[in-house]
DNA sequence: CTTGAAGCTCTAGCAGCTGAAGCTTGTAAA
DNA sequence: TTTACAAGCTTCAGCTGCTAGAGCTTCAAG
């Protein structure tokens, strides 16, 4: 007889987060007291913190809701589990690449502007100016 | 005299995006035909493609209106501009800290499960159990 | 003059929460 | 046993940064 709060603290979420949950079917509705105050059990504190572990890992909650399927029918083949987990890596690797590139320019933007002027700060120049970019970036780094 | 069209194809963003920055103030409201449709300048055009080059380099709306307030003031330090950079380079950085022990995590997630049943899949069980988490994370990737 | 692309406004929705208002319940100490 | 107050409840709105769609009007070329 677990309450919300210690699901919560346990767990590192948020109470709304750990309700939201529930209201978009990622966890199920819990039993209640007669005054209507929620009461979980271990399998929940174990749902919600494989939950959590996932978002940690960068798993969407779609990706997430698909491996609680999964993982609730263990008869099944792993093959789905295995190819969202590299669907994710390669995600994550994306990921990678394009803020190395950010990094790369952002740092080439920052120069010494020792009390100069906004205009010749570089780190505008460099907004202003797209050609002196180095990176080829199209997308919107997230 | 540039229509909404034009800026949009010439700087890669949605119409929908142009107005969108009209509407929260990143853009000036433009002159209109008499008919009521947007025409646009070549300053415009300069501000458009400021504001996505600082999007594509990860900047917030919010960073890029202090960038964007400061351009329009050239006597002032660029010290404000600096950190605002300086601010962003660090964000990054941590992102990509992150994203390195995710990436990671995944691998060692992924191992050949060559037809196993899903009782046994490494992904899931990982996700399960926190502890074989080789890396302290703690924070939600983005 | 007609056609069709491109424009317009308005509204709603996406992910993944988070906060606040305003109320009720549970529990432990006095 | 009463009372105090933390913790729970629901509902709704808001965040970022767009994006899509409905249903209409305007512009420009042929």
């Amino acid at each position: 007889m677990l309450t919300i709060g210690t699901l919560s603290r346990k767990t590192g979420t948020k109470v709304q987060t750990v309700r939201y949950y529930e209201q978009i079917g990622l966890l199920r509705e819990p039993g209640r007291t007669e005054g209507g105050q929620r009461r979980y059990e271990e399998a929940d504190l174990d749902r919600l913190a494989f939950i959590r572990h996932a978002r940690q890992l960068g798993f969407s909650l779609d990706a997430i809701r698909e491996l609680l399927e999964l993982s609730d029918h263990p008869q099944q083949s792993c093959a789905d589990a295995d190819s969202i987990a590299r669907r994710q890596l390669k995600q994550v690797e994306q990921r990678l690449l394009r803020l190395q590139a950010l990094q790369k320019e952002l740092k080439r933007m920052i120069v010494e502007c020792s009390g100069g002027q906004v205009a010749d700060c570089r780190v505008l120049e460099v907004l202003r100016d797209h050609s002196e970019c180095l990176t080829a970036h199209d997308d919107i780094g997230s």
